[in-house]
DNA sequence: TATAAACCCGACTAAAATAGTCAAGTATCT
DNA sequence: AGATACTTGACTATTTTAGTCGGGTTTATA
């Protein structure tokens, strides 16, 4: 069970946006040196979050990307659905009217797993990018 | 961010093997085949839950797996650890004195992605086998 | 108005992980 | 002896991930 680095890439890059989003626009390569992430891959990062209108971007000569909202109303899993990283505990979600895999009867474990996406997506459905913004300025005093 | 088979199979055989632990051992066929899992695979699973004690081991005719503790004592987080199947949330884990990813300073989210996997290990860490079994045959009444 | 900075987009690809399969055993009950 | 079942290790196809690459278009500014 992992997180991976696209879903990671966007928090991080997200945060780093919301910290230096003042006035400016902040262009992918200014985030992706500091953060040491590929600029390409950014690319296909922030297209995905401004499809699903977390950022606007700015273009041009001194362009870049803002945040198309606060950042206390863009939560984590916000994010994560942005850029298709969604939970997956089961490959039964279909829910067939009936059970999983094709079977009558629910598999076993299908609320645990259920449980447990709940549990995760509790997480990130609290975190707010101002959240995190903030753990990381108290960290630095 | 997903489960795999190994971890959910894991999981399932064992339930289906603690429903059916009473005096006889459970053979790898009997599980596969009520639970639609791979013989192979699960005789690959069953391999590492044994080496970690969880399972012991009955050879020969009329043999099979039985649990090696009390369903009770035998918590998610054991079997997937026992399946290699932890929760990974960042690469940079090796906590070099200083930072992440050879950089002197902890990335930005690093406290973000220790919280998360706390909190999904707390889920595992809270859950035993014997909840399982019995939210499954609750269910069924 | 030329240029450079930046976003935009789709296709491609190498590497890693996953989810198995396969073959050849060994132990034990009947 | 034969069948059942565990044991082990190597092999492999598929999928996913984490990018790369090559071409755009837009716009500020010199």
């Amino acid at each position: 069970m992992k997180l991976t680095s696209k879903g990671r890439y966007a928090v991080m890059a997200l945060v780093d946006l919301a910290r230096f989003n003042n006035i400016n626009p902040v262009s992918l390569r200014d985030i992706s040196l500091r953060q040491g992430i590929s600029l390409d891959y950014l690319e296909q990062i922030f297209s995905k979050l401004r499809k699903k209108e977390i950022v606007q971007s700015v273009r041009g000569t001194q362009g870049g990307y803002i945040l198309n909202k606060k950042a206390k109303e863009i939560k984590l899993i916000n994010i994560f659905e942005a850029v298709d990283e969604k939970v997956k505990t089961v490959q039964c979600k279909k829910e067939s009217k009936k059970g999983c895999n094709g079977k009558a009867v629910k598999c076993l474990t299908h609320n645990l797993w259920d449980e447990l996406e709940n549990h995760i997506n509790n997480f990130f459905d609290k975190k707010s990018l101002e959240d995190l913004v903030k753990d990381n300025s108290e960290r630095r005093v």
